[in-house]
DNA sequence: TGCCAAATGAAACGAACGTATACTATAATT
DNA sequence: AATTATAGTATACGTTCGTTTCATTTGGCA
């Protein structure tokens, strides 16, 4: 997965998106190449490789057969944009936005919500810690991108996970002692955590609980 | 518009509709014969038919160009089964999925959570009555339509609303004793509420959280 | 029964389309 | 310097596809 996209590609991969979403089928190889002012040989180059890519899939010898995979529509609209990114495990130092963290794609009506230009990622929230705030174990927590916060605002924050190199991601209460951090659980059978070194990664803003 | 449809043509646009939803592009003349088990031609008559009555649009000469008219989507799935109709006030007596009720519509990825034949509708939710339960104020409830529960869900039911002849949505916790439906807050701050005749309205299956 | 109209099918034509061959050129990597 | 990946043109082959022609069947209905 997550192979690079050549700049032509990405042109190319933009004009399936275009010319989908103004005819509702998907373009030919001819269609293509018109639109990319191209051969058709040339287009059809284009089509391979981002087929090895992994950016589009086909079937081979039907016409107007190509359809984008979830990659390609992530890499034309960001995230932010519409489709919200949900994360797994954070591997150690990395940017909690890098491709290899998602695990899937969680739609969500976000246009209604928000109508700026901030990046969101979705987390799954698991443990009752955040109970008294409404979050429940099991509840997707929708988070807008963000390296710093507000005190007394919901956030994601990392912290070192035990045995494994990795990160976790808490999602707790912030607050601020002096110069010292304070993580604060919704749920009085937790202890606050002091950090130091806060990693903050995005504040909450919207919930979505996929049963009850 | 809004031409009525043979029983042949609505068996096509079916067919047109899950080719499309397995392959994501539409399909060819000779997809559709094979799907309906005929030949060509009748296919293609039914198509030309299909789009002097309204229901395709598509380009000449242009292989697997036909996309369906909102009236298709419409006669194939109604707007029930698709888009959660987000409930206003509800008039005395009326069924709750009555069309004068619907506000808005919610746009929800109903499809990842259930795939069956249910329908379902949102509803807000005022106060804090739900709140260990983690539903709070201003929450929009997504809920499957069914006018019976088993004890202990949450559901939607309908209570006379004071001063108008207007009944008003309440969420609660659905409990029996004996021959009494006993309604119960998720907040030991509200008293049970008692009633004879309970008109259950639909079970929460879902939750979403417009801000935090 | 006989006739019309709608529905259906086999076959075929030509346009649209995916695919292949051959050749050129540039840039980055080995 | 050779190799590989990317990008491109022009041309052509064979398949898929929309469309048409002609013939056949089916189902009322006068």
């Amino acid at each position: 997965m997550g192979k690079n996209l050549t700049k032509r590609q990405k042109e190319i991969l933009r004009h399936i998106l275009t010319f989908y979403e103004e005819n509702n089928y998907p373009p030919s190889v001819r269609d293509i190449a018109r639109l990319h002012n191209c051969s058709v040989k040339g287009a059809y180059d284009h089509i391979l490789a981002l087929e090895k890519k992994g950016f589009i899939e086909r079937a081979a010898r039907r016409s107007r057969s190509i359809v984008l995979t979830e990659s390609a529509k992530h890499v034309l609209r960001p995230a932010s944009e519409r489709r919200i990114p949900l994360i797994g495990r954070i591997a150690a130092g990395g940017p909690i936005l890098a491709d290899e963290h998602f695990e899937e794609f969680c739609d969500f009506p976000l246009d209604k919500w928000e109508k700026d230009n901030y990046r969101f990622f979705a987390l799954k929230i698991e443990g009752d810690s955040m109970r008294d705030a409404g979050i429940l174990d099991g509840d997707i927590g929708i988070f807008r991108y963000q390296q710093s916060a507000e005190p007394g605002k919901i956030i994601v924050a990392l912290v070192d996970s035990e045995g494994t190199a990795e990160k976790e991601a808490t999602v707790k209460y912030y607050f601020r002692e002096g110069r010292r951090n304070i993580l604060r659980a919704a749920n009085p059978a937790y202890p606050d955590t002091i950090v130091q070194n806060l990693q903050i990664q995005g504040i909450l803003r919207g919930l979505v609980r996929p049963q009850v």
